[in-house]
DNA sequence: GTCTATAGGGTGATAGAC
DNA sequence: GTCTATCACCCTATAGAC
């Protein structure tokens, strides 16, 4: 992020990131990222102990800085704002915009998302971490706040809510490439980010039959609300 | 293909796409495959040609095996459905319930899912067939029904509704681990799938303004309309 | 902290006997 | 078609000089 002379331990970082993210834990060696890094092979056993704990280390950066405002800090910061329908929905759209800013701008390195949508695949030691990290405490957030707009919901059917939402969100992340392919570009640009994120939101917010700021979800027309 | 003694060439495409599916391509061995098998070594290149060959026609299987009703054969087979709004949400909800009862039935296999989700990660050269064999057919056949019940929508918001769609059934296999392991399950029981593809039909239904079969989607009750 | 050199092992592929 | 033996390569990790 800074522009500093990089340290190694951070330059490997960043590049174990870029390669994890492409080619996976067991497609990339050691070597490969030390090369691109300009250090030397040792070091990453010098700064990491081992090629697992490097991997380690980028999950925990890519969780660290991938992720802008994270539903629990919403949840956490609008109590007040979460006792009215409409401030519901103003929140909601919002975790949405900040999943999607966060992991799909232009402007965000594009390995944070892809090396995380990899680690939940890999059962690797590192992932129970991610998942006690983020994705429980986000995805109990999310719940939550969902039976504010109906405190009737069951948990069970909260999470199947909650699971809709990340779901449609993550999608553009895992399946980055299909996308990427029929679009023929080579990186997601703003203006469709923009779309995406708001069909998603409002198609949440929708379903829970909870009011739209702007018009209503039927794909005639998309006009971009304020939030 | 038929209910032999399992040929050689068909038990290492068994091993092959269980192992690819937990481990991926580069973290499955050759031997390991042969092993699983109960093949030679040897077998795998006599047979493939290489460990690459085999992976494709891994894939290959779990395309043509792994999916039942797909939406591109729902979309040809029922012109006629498709006029009426409830024709529409009906098909809907025979494709969602499709995917999910294909991928993720306890008495499917599990890895068929799985490697498909893995293979759109890794840029593999099997990868652009089966993006055009299933991906883009599904997609374009998801689309074309939106449309449907909605003829002023652009193409481009169709494609955001397809992948909101899709976002959500296959949330449920590649964040399986996750979700199980919240579950503490080791796989998905039926009811939970039932209840997971209830609830994403029923919120693109509504969401695209189409008749529900049975009650409203507000997470308060839930029946089990006929489709 | 950085480097070279190398150990020790696993990898995919194949030659050639049966 | 199946098997054994083996090749040539790449891997991670580390010892030891600087």
């Amino acid at each position: 992020m800074e522009h500093e002379p990089v340290g190694t331990r951070l330059a490997l970082i960043l590049a174990g990131g870029e390669l994890f993210a492409e080619f996976g834990l067991d497609g990339t060696s050691v070597r490969a990222i030390a090369e691109k890094a300009d250090a030397n092979i040792a070091a990453i056993n010098y700064h990491f102990g081992s090629k697992e704990n490097l991997y380690t280390e980028v999950l925990r950066y890519a969780v660290l800085r991938g992720t802008g405002l994270r539903p629990s800090v919403l949840l956490k910061d609008n109590e007040e704002r979460l006792t009215t329908p409409a401030g519901i929905a103003q929140i909601l759209r919002q975790i949405v915009k900040e999943w999607f800013a966060s992991y799909f701008s232009p402007d965000q390195p594009r390995w944070f998302g892809r090396v995380l949508v990899r680690s939940l695949l890999d059962p690797t030691p590192s992932l129970q971490e991610i998942l006690k990290e983020i994705f429980e405490p986000d995805q109990q957030a999310v719940r939550a706040i969902i039976r504010r707009a109906n405190p009737a919901m069951s948990e069970q059917q909260a999470r199947l809510w909650a699971y809709s939402l990340t779901g449609q969100v993550a999608f553009y992340e895992f399946c980055r490439v299909p996308i990427l392919m029929t679009m023929q570009k080579d990186n997601y640009d703003k203006a469709f980010i923009d779309a995406a994120a708001e069909h998603t939101a409002a198609l949440t917010i929708a379903g829970l039959g909870l009011p739209q700021p702007g018009d209503r979800i039927d794909g005639t027309t998309h006009e971009k609300p304020e939030s």
